[in-house]
DNA sequence: ACCTGAACACCGTTCAAGT
DNA sequence: ACCTGAACACCGTTCAAGT
């Protein structure tokens, strides 16, 4: 890639990032490239579409929680390793307002770019799932999908003006149902 | 209203419906207007904004529910009562999807014309929770805006295709998290 | 190679002009 | 009174023209 290119790239993810923090992922691409000073042809020269964009701003959180989740797996206690990387998912939703709806989407379509990030998580959170039911530290009739499904729920109420402020009560609510 | 009037504002609300009905709540105005072969302007005559259609579309389907919860507030059986609330508002954001939305939308807003529906309707389901509570068949941890994330979030996912088909499995998961 | 911005096909909403 | 559709200010995305 040439400096130039380079540069806008950078500039480019370094704005986008600034502007879905304040404006959550709906946020105008041509927003983005205003603010960055260059034409919205560059930024789609650079990002194909809003999700490529989208993908490499959030990708690195996804995958960070599936290190820390990997890291869980092998601790000691499995129904706290769930309980925490539950914690840890919503949040991560919560550093980017909307990024649930993201990730639900690229679950849903195999040819997104969140698809492997996203499918991966799931998974982490399912092994984790997994470990504390053989403990007899979570109910047995849910499995990775329900749980990611929690969790998502979760994320979306944190989203929600009116029930924002309640979210916390209610990861408990959640928590204490899936260790039942 | 001028017949003529009166004709066109019907039939807006027919097609509206269907639109709604198979495009979900973020369906085009101008695609309603188009398919009831009328002027955008003539639309928005009637409904001089697109929460003003909605709330027209939604306001019956809410005011139903409360009416429901009335008569489930004398029932026998103060428990299932509430399970039947919930069950009865998942049912009725099956009907339209993304209706949640909107809802939420609504109850953060005094000034959009669903606001009324959506409080009495959360009302509704705080005098079930509180009669429950009150026979020990319902934590008391919990209020009527904690009730309503909890639906909300059900329904939420009831319109996430990667989760629908776990929404009845995840539906008791919270019912029972609800009675303890 | 890369950048630019006009262009296209949409959107919600407004409003002057017609009946 | 009521209807119409061009107009305005947006959007995501594409692409011919420039450097």
């Amino acid at each position: 890639m040439r400096a130039d290119a380079r540069k806008n790239y950078d500039h480019l993810l370094e704005v986008g990032r600034e502007v879905i923090a304040e404006q959550g992922v709906d946020a105008s691409m041509r927003e983005v490239a205003r603010r960055a000073g260059v034409g919205i042809g560059t930024l789609y020269r650079h990002f194909p579409t809003r999700e490529a964009l989208l993908e490499t701003l959030l990708r690195g959180g996804f995958d960070a929680v599936t290190a820390a989740a990997r890291a869980l797996e092998t601790s000691a206690a499995s129904g706290d390793a769930l309980v925490t990387w539950l914690r840890e998912m919503v949040a991560l939703t919560y550093r980017h307002r909307g990024v649930i709806a993201s990730m639900t989407a690229a679950i849903a379509d195999p040819g997104s770019a969140l698809h492997a990030s996203c499918v991966e998580l799931r998974g982490s959170g399912a092994r984790l799932l997994t470990r504390a039911q053989a403990d007899g530290q979570a109910r047995t009739d849910i499995d990775g999908v329900d749980l990611l499904a929690l969790v998502s729920a979760l994320a979306w109420l944190n989203d929600q003006p009116p029930f924002a402020a309640r979210v916390d009560g209610l990861f408990d609510v959640i928590a204490r149902a899936i260790r039942s």
